[in-house]
DNA sequence: GTTGAAACGGGGTCTAC
DNA sequence: GTAGACCCCGTTTCAAC
């Protein structure tokens, strides 16, 4: 399925809103309630909308300070890279993580509360993962952009 | 505020599908849907909740291509920092933008179609800003996770 | 915190155009 | 695509415990 303008601009309002109700968006469309109704339904049937998410604080919650590692292993089997993936998966601390192309293997984006909390996160979980040869972090000095919403 | 043991999970279920009533939520937190409707109420109001999204499939809308770009300016003064930051916040390719310390200024997080989409972001949009030194871009060859829920 | 009731309005479906 | 009517049920508020 390819979306339509209209779908376009209906997929900009739900990823900005999704609590707006179908005759909200109707009014900014310019379409029946009936037809937002619809057209919601195909692009959830389609998969096109995976989810729909609260989205919390990270400040109010105590996950403020942000860490970005990058990752080299000590070798690139099959094996190890399944390995440290799956160990990976299982850090809650791990927002998200990509097997990436160049000099490190790994790039992960981190959220703990401050640098204690980093420290501790180093310490007792990350290096102790199997296989790590060398890590790389940098810490978010300032989040200038995070944006969740997919211009389509 | 401070969120309690039941207020924790209740976060966990919304940032896991917002959709959910208040019924299915009561039962699944073993309160009443009352209790249930004032807690989320309290929890917007604190701002722990934020909002609340559609998260879109981005290989659906053809923007399934993640590219981290570290980028270093020629000069770090005031600025040239807050000039950059303006320029990246138009880029609708650039999805997060994090001020981090170490050898690189920036890193983007970059969402666009496939390598020939990036190709024609680096030369007519990033590489055109003023200021930039050099960059370094990794491609992602697996998304390995990509994490909203907050563990709190 | 709980239950229960009541008012309101949106979701979802259908008919007709 | 539109408008209108319909029922159901979730939201929201309230009273009482």
């Amino acid at each position: 399925m390819q979306p339509d303008a209209i779908d376009r601009k209906l997929l900009k309002l739900l990823q900005e809103n999704s609590k707006q109700t179908n005759k909200e968006l109707s009014l900014q469309l310019n379409l029946s309630v009936t037809a937002v109704y619809e057209r919601i339904k195909k692009l959830e049937k389609t998969g096109i909308i995976h989810r729909y998410v609260a989205i919390v604080n990270k400040e109010k919650v105590d996950k403020g300070f942000v860490v970005f590692c990058q990752i080299k292993l000590v070798q690139h089997t099959k094996e190890y890279l399944t390995k440290f993936e799956k160990e990976v998966m299982a850090l809650q601390e791990v927002m998200e993580c990509y097997h990436i192309s160049g000099e490190y293997d790994y790039l992960l984006k981190i959220l703990v509360k401050d640098m204690a909390a980093f420290r501790e996160f180093m310490v007792t979980k990350l290096t102790t993962l199997q296989h790590i040869g060398s890590t790389q972090s940098s810490f978010s000095i300032n989040e200038v952009k995070c944006e969740t919403v997919l211009k389509v």
